[in-house]
DNA sequence: GAGTGGTCTAGACCACGTT
DNA sequence: ACGTGGTCTAGACCACTCT
């Protein structure tokens, strides 16, 4: 451990990453306390409080109050992926984005997405089908259940020039949701707009977005064949 | 915006996630400056500067210096996902864990996996393919290439106790990775460990792992139909 | 009870980017 | 040039939790 004449938090977590990666502070270990590391580095006890809370926020140090500082067991366990805003996807690649709705109607919802946007029976609500496209070539395809009772104005609303998605996320206020990555086997229906077989293995997200306890849309996107999410560790 | 009597962090996180969410403050807006919010809360700048520096890290606001900070446009652009360390996953959810070693060899890895792991063509590395199970029902195969000339200790390993990722794990540091999530299609092989039917839609995990500018292990895991992988936002 | 991290303060200076 | 966020400090008190 070299005594640096830096201060700026970023050395010290730099530093702190080398004794935890090169294992100099093995897993579990008990690393020195704050007061004692701020000695050492020859900084406020601030500051490397500041290091160590980002490097217990990434997971590879867990802290308590009174037990002190250790170096995580089991360091991987977060991975953060970027959510698809696919017109930006689209056209990050230097591709023609576009998208088509193929539907769009009020229709009662199955049983599962009732559930899912808390309705009672009965009650029929905003339903629209969109495929985006890249350079024409389907991209994904997009089913969208939009609680139009929370919404009133989406039904005056034209998707001409924002897609559903855009237009919610620029209209509707929103401070929660959730989020469900699973593999889905295409439908006929699925297959014909993707242009792909029936059957074929494809990525789907999931995700219900809500507002002050209202669930304000449901939406399921089924990705071409070949789709990946990616991110580093 | 009331004038309340907290000055922590939090109390003033919260009341600013409430202008946003409210949409007091509306996308794309300019807020206050610290100081002055700093002054309408009655507590110190470094407080106000804790607050709207978690916000920014969550994607709800921008800051950029001088510019000062304004609220997000488009504010849905991360998801954290646990990575599941599957043992865990299991004995969470009250099942028993077990895994089996299908195979344990020195192979040649083919030339993806050979450009994966930065390895020159013709050497030979250690392939293991493994089942996990929750309560005896088939929940994940994996297949997994280590790179032994890198981690000489893991042809002595002995894996009857330990999966071959948690000996990694607790053997070998390791400072970055990648991670990526598909769907595939079960082949022959996967479908009969799985106990699925050979075509079925699967989710898949590649990651690979690296220490010091060298890739330790490269692993995909296949996990049984109907997984899901599930986060809130 | 006592040791450790968690937070707040008031002030200061710096870095950056808009102007 | 100047306004804004970014960071550092030294000291203080608090909150948790282990013993």
């Amino acid at each position: 451990m070299t005594e640096e004449d830096r201060k700026t938090w970023q050395a010290v977590q730099d530093e702190v990453r080398r004794c935890i990666s090169q294992r100099i502070w093995k897993p579990g270990e008990l690393i020195p306390h704050e007061a004692e590391l701020a000695q050492q580095f020859g900084c406020a006890r601030a500051t490397v409080n500041r290091a160590l809370r980002g490097l217990a926020e990434a997971g590879l140090l867990d802290r308590r109050r009174k037990a002190g500082t250790r170096v995580t067991l089991n360091p991987v366990r977060r991975a953060e992926f970027s959510i698809p805003v696919i017109r930006e996807e689209i056209e990050g690649k230097g591709q023609r984005y576009d998208y088509k709705i193929f539907l769009r109607e009020m229709r009662v919802p199955p049983p599962d997405v009732q559930a899912r946007l808390q309705l009672s029976g009965g009650i029929s609500i905003l339903y629209l089908q969109t495929l985006y496209t890249a350079d024409n070539l389907p991209y994904a395809f997009e089913t969208r259940w939009i609680n139009s009772n929370a919404v009133p104005d989406v039904l005056s609303a034209d998707f001409r020039s924002l897609s559903p998605n855009e237009w919610l996320v620029r209209e509707v206020p929103f401070d929660g949701g959730d989020f469900t990555v699973s593999a889905l086997t295409a439908t006929e229906k699925e297959a014909g707009v993707l242009g792909c077989s029936q059957g074929a293995s494809l990525l789907a997200l999931d995700r219900t977005t809500q507002h002050d306890g209202q669930i304000i849309t449901s939406v399921r996107l089924a990705f071409h064949p070949g789709y990946r999410m990616h991110t580093r560790l």
